[in-house]
DNA sequence: GCCAACGTTGGC
DNA sequence: GCCAACGTTGGC
């Protein structure tokens, strides 16, 4: 019998803001309890190329993001999101009301991808961003674009500082 | 609200 | 292709 070869999954940080915020009437809020309430988000409005090209070219399905709360009074890492759909062109780049309408993009050549995630878990700890900048000579967390370079909305994740994360966040997971 | 760090744009 | 001006990000 065949065994279907299952992929490792790979780790990201993504980016969320938590405050409310309007643009074009619309209130852009979103947490990780908004993201519980909904389940399935298309992740859209990345208009970095650096963020998208790792949504387009780089991320897989069952990919686990860390999702985090950002330009907020407590930034950190709230909770766990899984990739769900891999990408495809993301469609407020075609729509005119959007606040992320890109006048540049056709539906024969976008220039905007997004995936689509899902909702995993809330983390039972808070980890804010403050906690992990005391930590960050550690060796897990060294690497981090988070903390060394900060200003991607959508980045990599190596197993090490994911594992060290999940861990301080949630202390059951990954244990046996 | 400030502002440093980047990224993008556009004139040349 | 350079680079100054401008816009955005995002912690503080």
């Amino acid at each position: 019998m065949t065994k279907a070869t299952t992929r490792k999954p790979s780790f990201f940080l993504i980016k969320s803001e938590p405050n409310s915020r309007l643009e074009n009437g619309v209130d852009m809020k979103f947490s990780i309890e908004d993201m519980k309430a909904i389940g399935v988000d298309s992740w859209t409005g990345v208009r970095n190329h650096e963020a998208k090209n790792l949504m387009k070219n780089t991320m897989k399905v069952d990919d686990l993001c860390l999702f985090y709360h950002s330009n907020c009074k407590l930034p950190g890492i709230a909770g766990l999101v899984r990739v769900c759909k891999e990408s495809y062109p993301d469609f407020t780049q075609f729509d005119k009301k959007s606040h992320y309408y890109d006048p540049k993009a056709t539906k024969e050549a976008p220039r905007w991808f997004m995936v689509d995630v899902e909702y995993v878990k809330t983390f039972k700890r808070f980890v804010p961003l403050k906690e992990l900048q005391k930590l960050r000579d550690n060796e897990h967390l060294r690497d981090m674009p988070l903390l060394n370079r900060g200003r991607l909305s959508v980045q990599p994740v190596d197993k090490k500082a994911f594992d060290f994360i999940c861990n301080l966040a949630e202390s059951d997971l990954g244990d046996p």
